[in-house]
DNA sequence: GCCATTAATGCAAGCGGTTGCACAGCTGTC
DNA sequence: GACAGCTGTGCAACCGCTTGCATTAATGGC
């Protein structure tokens, strides 16, 4: 049915190897006999057999990236950019989505270990033990997390959420909340312990509130739990929680950023788009989801590539965000809210 | 390095082929030695290697999925379905973005075309010439368009277009505008047509506006457009469109829904947190992408299968319709508009 | 108790490629 | 003109696995 290597050589008048040469070693064949080997291939439609070819070489020029829910928009613009990415290396990707289920992440990732010449860990759940172990089956670069010896990808959200939480204070808010992202999350860890250590600095009081679902559900259902800790500025693990959470606030009667100031982070294309706007910690997910293959595709040269790439976040600040009750520091602009703000 | 079958055969003490049958037809091994051969593959960590498997029996247990914009919030709730759907009978989702190209698409199905068992086609821009052709070198599953002899998934803009339409001409509104999607997209072509007769029947005068990019950045653009176009209620390609519309018409002065009422298409997440929330036509993403798995896998039994099958979809009344200059039809409930509209 | 079945396993070819090695023909050197 | 050294190609083994066929042992019918 499918044209082989035998087809064009048959048809050349070749032995398969020198078929086979003419692909992948081309400097070893005549330029005539490869012209016309070409010229068979083209026209017969040849495509080599990448599996077969792995087989062999070891090769399998595919990568698997592991994400723990694809419909969360924090992850599509990181997929998108590994894609992009991974085909101009001639590279395909296999992607899973686990449902924020450590377990499911194990499996996948042995599943697809066979297939792929590396694996690209998202925002993973499970321990980091578990992730040495499998990096010894499978070459394996993760992002949002460090671990010695695994090459990683990180977002330095510590760096974000001390900004976020600066930007609060100055504002005069001096009770703030933090909304927890989900069990297992280096990310939300990193957040957590940022944002206290930049709340005790500033002298400012922080109740931890979670972990949670990373969702909009996650954030609407701790809207009464703020309240009750009399938080007048939340800092949300990411922005789906803070727009559940305003959405949340609001139907308790709430105002935001009036009564509340929410802080997100991801700046997902969504923050822009609700109101009031979100003031949120961008975080660079494309350019995440580049370095990432790009490490991977490194990795099979020198064998031990460990290195840890650092990005740069950065606070986007909108409309979720404004004065608190206490003084606020003259450096930072008092009127945040925007002037389309929604109604009282 | 990795374990293969004839390790586990050498621990077991058996032939190869018994380890193999042990896997892929147990019943024709001894229980006894079954076992045996489970128990040493079990814990050398023995998985079969699918790629040598696949050479022979010419089954991947992969699947690709070609989308033409991983980014666009239509996509990722059909890619999390399909691969929650595929995964659930043991393949595995390549998935790779065209970025809206045609060329792409095809480059894209050939080079996917030798590892897997087939491969799904999501709202392609394509010709249904070229599709034809591919269809004949791999298993094809098309969602979102109609070819005769191709197993489809379409979701039934057509109705829904005209739901939107008789909505809008209920509401009183006499001069439509429809902002049309990319080039190549039958989707478009059939809300064009379907609102086009509609507008007609009702009366109503229909200005087409586009190709478009189906992106907010198209709606906005656009946004000039309509108002010179003088039409007080805009259908659009879909929710991005209609969302970048309705800012552009209000950085250009115009109220929505007071002086222009907007429907978009797909009900994306997005929809019910912008403000005003957004009118539009649900479509069935999630239950596309499950459908179109479905059908790929049973594609593989009976040969022809050629069906096509219909997803209902579903006007959502929100917040950016509301009643127009003309008389408005009393079944049509006149207050649409929310009570936290944007401010005037 | 003999023979035809049947059950369990081994053997080996082959899926579509790659690659180390052998070999033939040509070039250039002395 | 003999020989070393290329260059270009063919040969065959092999990657990890499946599968038709052969082989052997055990079973059952009469």
């Amino acid at each position: 049915m499918a044209v082989t290597i035998r087809d064009v050589a048959r048809a050349s008048g070749v032995h398969i190897s020198t078929v086979s040469r003419t692909f992948s070693a081309p400097h070893l064949v005549n330029p005539n006999t490869r012209s016309r080997v070409l010229a068979h291939a083209e026209e017969l439609g040849y495509r080599p057999n990448r599996a077969a070819r792995a087989l062999i070489t070891g090769r399998t020029y595919n990568i698997g990236l592991i994400v723990a829910d694809i419909a969360n928009p924090f992850f599509p613009p990181l997929i998108k950019a590994a894609e992009s990415q991974a085909r101009k290396h001639d590279h395909h990707i296999f992607v899973a989505d686990t449902n924020e289920d450590a377990a499911l992440e194990e499996e996948v990732v042995r599943a697809l270990a066979k297939q792929v010449d590396g694996v690209l860990l998202v925002s993973p759940r499970m321990s980091n033990t578990l992730i040495e172990q499998l990096s010894r089956e499978v070459p394996l670069v993760v992002v949002n997390r460090q671990i010695a010896g695994i090459p990683a990808v990180v977002m330095d959200v510590a760096r974000g959420a001390r900004t976020a939480v600066e930007h609060l204070t100055a504002l005069g808010h001096r009770h703030l909340a933090l909304l927890g992202g989900p069990r297992g999350s280096w990310t939300s860890r990193e957040i957590r312990r940022s944002a206290a250590a930049t709340a005790r600095t500033a002298g400012a009081e922080l109740t931890i509130i979670g972990p949670n679902a990373p969702t909009e559900f996650g954030g609407l259902t701790v809207a009464q739990d703020v309240l009750r800790a009399g938080a007048t500025a939340v800092l949300a693990y990411n922005d789906l929680m803070a727009i559940g959470l305003i959405e949340g606030l609001m139907a308790a009667g709430a105002r935001v950023p009036a009564d509340v100031s929410v802080v997100g982070i991801d700046d997902i294309m969504l923050s822009r788009l609700t109101r009031p706007k979100l003031t949120t910690v961008a975080t660079p997910t494309a350019a995440a989801g580049r370095a990432a293959v790009d490490m991977l595709l490194a990795h099979g040269d020198d064998r031990r590539t460990t290195a840890h790439i650092h990005l740069q976040t950065e606070l986007v600040i909108r409309d979720s965000t404004g004065r608190g009750p206490g003084p606020h520091s003259p450096a930072d602009p008092g009127d945040v809210n925007a002037p389309e703000g929604v109604a009282s």
